[in-house]
DNA sequence: CGCGACGTTGATTTGCCTCAACGATTGTGG
DNA sequence: CCACAATCGTTGAGGCAAATCAACGTCGCG
């Protein structure tokens, strides 16, 4: 049970031998997360993917004020990971929080970099995964460089609908890239205009 | 000559023997680019990266308005690909055109797939490439979401001195995410203040 | 040469931030 | 289980960074 969730997401890229199944059982970790749990602390190298199976995690950085700036939500489905030092094997500048009560998988890079040894054509959901975060991000640039922050919000909502009541208003603010002042007097006069949400 | 570069770039991530870069070699196709000609236009379906040689390509998408938002410069050695239409065959939103007069190499996506059936240890280079961009565009929107212009212009100088003199101001200004004429007073203000540039 | 794109400058406007105060929730120790 | 603290969300006043609009000089190009 544990494992149905990534062993789907991954079928649906490279059809799974049971074979090929019951390695990957063997190589990835489960661990269960209570909220506020920190997975990744700023200042340490970091060597391992995670694979949200429930909850969700939310990574942020702490800028020059101090203030914290969040930059993904993980929830269940989504792969979450600081790719910058697990690749250059530099301290991570970011943290990584269970937002609530999560359950992960764990994927260490030698374990990911044996099973493409080992099986190559996982090679092809590693590359698809990444390019899909490629698009993502992307997405996401031009989204903050040309729309307003009530846009934002609109599709912030509209990708992400459970976690609007599950993070808290200030987390969701800083994501979409304003402060949590301006973002409650937003929603209200969104509310007022377009009797909506 | 003209695979020069991208061998040596591969090179330092997986060694090549003499079979392999032939192999190479082979795939890729040389292409001239004059300033202006575009590689790739709104609508079209793309299934191709791109790999700089010389001169400089740019990306960028008709936001609402009509403007042109600038999302990326590949100078020599960068590759540039929308990477969403190659992998989900949607009609691309962006536009890769020539910056300046430019050589470049074209890695189809049949190309890349075949790739890494004859070689594997391939997929390792594509996958970094891709972890590099991930960790690229992170920094940028991070940098987006909590820099102002003036540091936002100061680290692009830093990252890509040589397109300072190369491209426009205006895609520069793009770039950064700000007005072109915003762009100029705050050059003015920065050479007045502080007596660089 | 002449036209259109580019860069500059200044006046005005606006989207969002900052700071401060306060009520509502949540968490915690006694 | 209550009391209190801490954090969170809301509201309002005032401020600033950057956008918009308009006018003008300049440059490259057909």
């Amino acid at each position: 049970m544990m494992f149905d969730k990534i062993l789907e997401k991954i079928s649906k890229i490279i059809p799974l031998s049971k074979e090929e199944k019951e390695y990957l059982k063997s190589i990835l970790k489960f661990k269960k997360l209570n909220k506020r749990e920190f997975l990744l602390k700023q200042g340490e190298i970091e060597d391992s993917y995670y694979f949200v199976i429930s909850g969700c995690l939310r990574s942020y950085i702490n800028d020059k004020k101090g203030m914290e700036q969040v930059l993904q939500f993980s929830s269940q489905g989504w792969w979450i990971a600081d790719n910058e030092s697990i690749l250059l094997g530099k301290p991570t500048k970011f943290n990584i929080v269970a937002a609530v009560d999560s359950e992960i998988l764990i994927l260490s890079k030698p374990a990911k970099e044996e099973s493409t040894k080992k099986f190559p054509k996982f090679a092809k959901y590693y590359n698809e995964s990444l390019e899909r975060s490629v698009i993502f991000l992307r997405n996401r640039l031009n989204e903050i460089l040309n729309s307003s922050a009530e846009e934002r919000y609109m599709d912030f909502c509209k990708k992400f609908p459970e976690l609007k009541n599950l993070v808290s208003q200030k987390h969701i603010a800083s994501y979409i890239g304003v402060t949590p002042e301006f973002f409650s007097a937003m929603k209200k006069k969104m509310k007022e205009e377009k009797r909506i949400l």
